[in-house]
DNA sequence: CCTCCACTGACACGAGTGTTTCAGTAATGC
DNA sequence: GCATTACTGAAACACTCGTGTCAGTGGAGG
């Protein structure tokens, strides 16, 4: 559906927005930088929520090829935290922790759900690694609730602090 | 140091954001809706970026008056956990969470430091609660770190998803 | 009374915002 | 050849933004 254009343009835009995040993002800025013209940008995208749409629609597939790579099955939570520590990922996931804020600040909008989504897609990725007999038991989904919880809380110290030592050392 | 009126509107605009969240808050919208003016708050703040800043030392008051009172000692985590899932400080969660990823994104400003500062807030709450003949052991450092992330963890999908059912189950 | 000081109102400035209008250009399909 | 389609450039519109200027209030202390 996207024209080659179109998707050219929106590889640049989210090159742009992994450095310099997308909260406060302007059309003007991200426009010269990545060699276009507001003109073109509105004109492909529709208007600039349509753009902020679209980008986050890729990180989102970003993240999901990268969770279908990691793959199930036992020592995947030492999996999805290698990935998660990797500081190659750290623009993305800085990335995503504005949009998970965002989403929660104001509901309406571009961002609306993505916080929620992206929980419902790790607990999807933690369940399809549990042992079948428990996947559909509440303490199953209390356990990949708190494997989740884990791994989300431990980003985000790891963000914070950039102490990965500390970090990954708690997560052993 | 602050004059009655600075702390008054300081109140005022505190209650503001915790609403309308403080990321893209604009002066005269917040002015408005306080009972104010844009004059009156650059005269008292300085300039908008004083202002976020008393905010964001206002919100951070906030949490610390709650942990302290909130204790150290033995079930300290059911206790943290239960003051976090408290629907009523929702708003000031929230609020806490814009301003870390903001500050993680735009390392200048007014947010800087403000994600790292809450790491070690809570880490030394934790640190408090554990015996002190681990305090100061490796296995010390990585299990408060190991509870924190937890903590911050589950805080992350109890406001994405509100089911505080499923996460505060995760947590017992 | 008079001065000082904390505070406030009205208004304008320059910059930046998303978006629109009007005008093209280059290639494609008939 | 001609019309259609995809894309692009320049300029403007109608805002909102933070901030500065200039002129006041009203009350408290000497």
């Amino acid at each position: 559906m996207p024209s080659a254009r179109e998707t050219e343009l929106l590889e640049a835009a989210y090159r742009y927005v992994l450095t310099h995040g997308l909260a406060d993002v302007s059309l003007r800025p991200l426009a010269a930088a990545i060699g276009s013209s507001t003109r073109v940008l509105l004109y492909l995208f529709g208007s600039k929520d349509g753009l902020v749409r679209a980008l986050l629609a890729r990180a989102r597939a970003d993240e999901l090829a990268s969770l279908a790579d990691i793959g199930t099955g036992p020592g995947v939570m030492a999996r999805l935290w290698e990935w998660l520590a990797t500081p190659a990922h750290r623009p993305l996931l800085t990335l995503w922790l504005e949009a998970y804020a965002r989403s929660l600040v104001e509901p309406d909008g571009p961002w609306a759900g993505f916080a929620r989504a992206t929980v419902e897609d790790w607990l999807e990725v933690l369940k399809a690694s549990q042992p079948v007999e428990v996947r559909d038991t509440p303490e199953g989904l209390a356990s990949r609730t708190r494997e989740l919880a884990l791994l989300r809380g431990a980003l985000l110290d790891l963000l914070a602090t950039g102490d990965e030592e500390r970090v990954s050392a708690a997560l052993a």
